[in-house]
DNA sequence: GCATTAACCACAG
DNA sequence: CTGTGGTTAATGC
């Protein structure tokens, strides 16, 4: 499917939106946009990946098959680029990405993306930001998952779905136990019964894959406690 | 020793 | 897919 034209599109980046005419032309000339439905894959480990991904809608999670375990290393939220790292740093995919919900993407040819860097200062500026805020957060998620218990670790990760992807205190959780489990480096027995614990102390509620937070300044204790 | 944490297994909705 | 009980290993008083 090709795109109606980059020029006119509403849900560009704040990078390409430092495109001018001509690179934008550019941009319009070598760029797929693509539909994803909940649960397909958008790009593989081990497979060769030659696109730089521009998610324009949707939520994805980015899992690598690791010695132990599927870990998810994190979610992505749109608007954001996906594959920077991967089809930037290496010639094969590091991680697997897959949509969590229906998800809008454009794909955007590597030689392509590179010339626009090279060209445009300003484009290159913004996508070395996103890259930097990319990995402070991935720090923080180190620190968060080495250093801190069940109880902690499943806290901070209820209080960056509320605040960080939904914007509220309720919402419908996108994953299953075990996705959420493999985010957390538990198990899918712990994080049931975790979250049941935390319902019971009214600290939320949960309603099938509806959870509400109930007392948010004990969540954020609990996290912070470890 | 004794308590706590959390994984693994099995089985049931 | 989820919840629960039993068991077990590691770690810390």
């Amino acid at each position: 499917m090709n795109s109606p034209g980059c020029s006119v599109c509403l849900l560009k980046s704040k990078a390409a939106s430092n495109l001018i005419d001509n690179e934008i032309h550019i941009l319009d000339q070598n760029c797929v946009h693509g539909v994803f439905k909940k649960g397909e894959t958008i790009f593989k480990q081990d497979a060769l990946s030659s696109n730089i991904i521009y998610l324009q809608t949707g939520l994805v999670k980015l899992m690598i098959n690791g010695p132990q375990a599927v870990q998810i290393l994190r979610l992505k939220k749109a608007p954001c680029y996906l594959g920077l790292p991967t089809t930037m740093g290496d010639k094969i995919n590091h991680y697997t990405a897959i949509a969590l919900e229906e998800t809008q993407a454009c794909f955007i040819d590597i030689s392509v993306f590179k010339e626009l860097l090279r060209i445009n200062a300003d484009f290159s500026y913004e996508i070395i930001v996103e890259l930097c805020k990319n990995e402070l957060d991935q720090f923080d998620r180190c620190v968060n998952l080495v250093q801190k218990q069940i109880f902690g670790r499943l806290a901070a990760y209820l209080l960056y779905l509320s605040d960080d992807i939904f914007k509220s205190n309720e919402f419908n959780m996108p994953l299953t136990r075990t996705e959420i489990a493999q985010l957390t480096s538990s198990s899918r027995e712990t994080i049931s019964r975790v979250l049941n614990t935390l319902a019971k102390e009214s600290v939320i509620e949960i309603n099938g894959k509806r959870i509400q937070i109930l007392n948010k300044p004990t969540l954020i204790k609990i996290s912070e406690k470890g």
